[in-house]
DNA sequence: CCCGTTATTTACCGTAACGCGAAAAAGTCA
DNA sequence: TGACTTTTTCGCGTTACGGTAAATAACGGG
């Protein structure tokens, strides 16, 4: 693809857990070419002007192979919000009880957003392909994940409100078996 | 605190979430202190060098409070797994099932380890001073979300070792109610 | 023919957040 | 003296960004 089609198709591809804008990708495609990853080819359009289209080489090919080979590292969660939490004394309660409220609606959002991805793409919930199997699984995560996060904002918002020391074993078991 | 205790205690505090090595932290307390929001000084230690000893002026803690009132930004997931999932089909499938081996051990881990402390802190599973209850959300949401990528990986083994299609209706009713 | 609009790429500016390797300074103990 | 701990600092680099703008190229309307 050319650097323009990248960046228009980014956010309906991996955009849900990644973001670049157009510099970001000319930025990195010009990395990769430097690198001998990737070759551009000028493409002539009518209409419009001509078009830079990338295409991996087989250095590119192999590199992404070797890449593809390595453990992944586990990212963190690193959300300001938790760090919130950890000096919950030092904060007013009232505006993160809002900002609570906000990210459950946020993640619900995110969530049906996801399912309506998924009834659309896999009617069956069905995956043929192996490129569909993993694209099933992102959605599946990240179903997993907003369903995880508005559940735990729901049990911090009841956390905050009540005084402390309310929050008891019968939550938990319940959490735990959740 | 000092640069150097923060460094130590960071760890066992946010460091599961947050990541910083002595030099970062150095150089954030440079930042504050050239801001005006702490002020450093010198404590005479006997047996050891002076150490330097930092504090919230008036100042920091206003803009502190003023930060804690802020609206958090939800973070993205950005798991470079996620990137080869989407692209499944142009990847080795045997590294890939390694790399889900060890993150579905890696997330089981942290689940058991965060049990542990959580098992330490609040053995009756209740919070009793505010600060107490936002570590206890802290520690809530992180077993939530180890369990949760650990069921995932579960899942994905389970999809990437059958032949495509296999990852039936069936599958997904289970997931969509546990 | 100028002008505005879309498509396509590039240049140049900056920032936050980090990692690495080293070293300085101050003290202890063998 | 030399090795080791504690505490702080310096100077280098990188990755991954964001903003603003401009440079092309082609189209169509007035």
């Amino acid at each position: 693809m050319s650097g323009y089609e990248l960046a228009k198709t980014f956010d309906s591809s991996i955009g849900f857990f990644w973001k670049a804008d157009h510099q970001q990708i000319y930025r990195e495609l010009s990395k990769l070419r430097d690198r001998g990853h990737i070759e551009g080819h000028e493409v002539v359009q009518s209409g419009k002007p001509n078009k830079l289209v990338y295409t991996l080489t087989a250095d590119g090919r192999a590199a992404l192979r070797h890449w593809g080979a390595r453990p992944s590292t586990p990212p963190m969660i690193k959300d300001d919000l938790l760090v919130r939490l950890c000096a919950l004394d030092s904060f007013d309660v009232e505006p993160l009880r809002a900002d609570l409220m906000a990210r459950l609606e946020h993640h619900r959002d995110r969530f049906a957003h996801y399912e309506r991805i998924l009834n659309k793409l896999f009617p069956d919930g069905v995956a043929t392909t192996v490129a569909d199997t993993g694209k099933l699984l992102g959605l599946r995560i990240g179903l997993r994940h907003e369903r995880m996060v508005a559940e735990w904002c729901e049990e911090a918002l009841s956390a905050i409100s009540k005084p402390p020391g309310v929050l008891l074993l019968e939550d938990c078991r319940r959490e735990n078996n959740g």
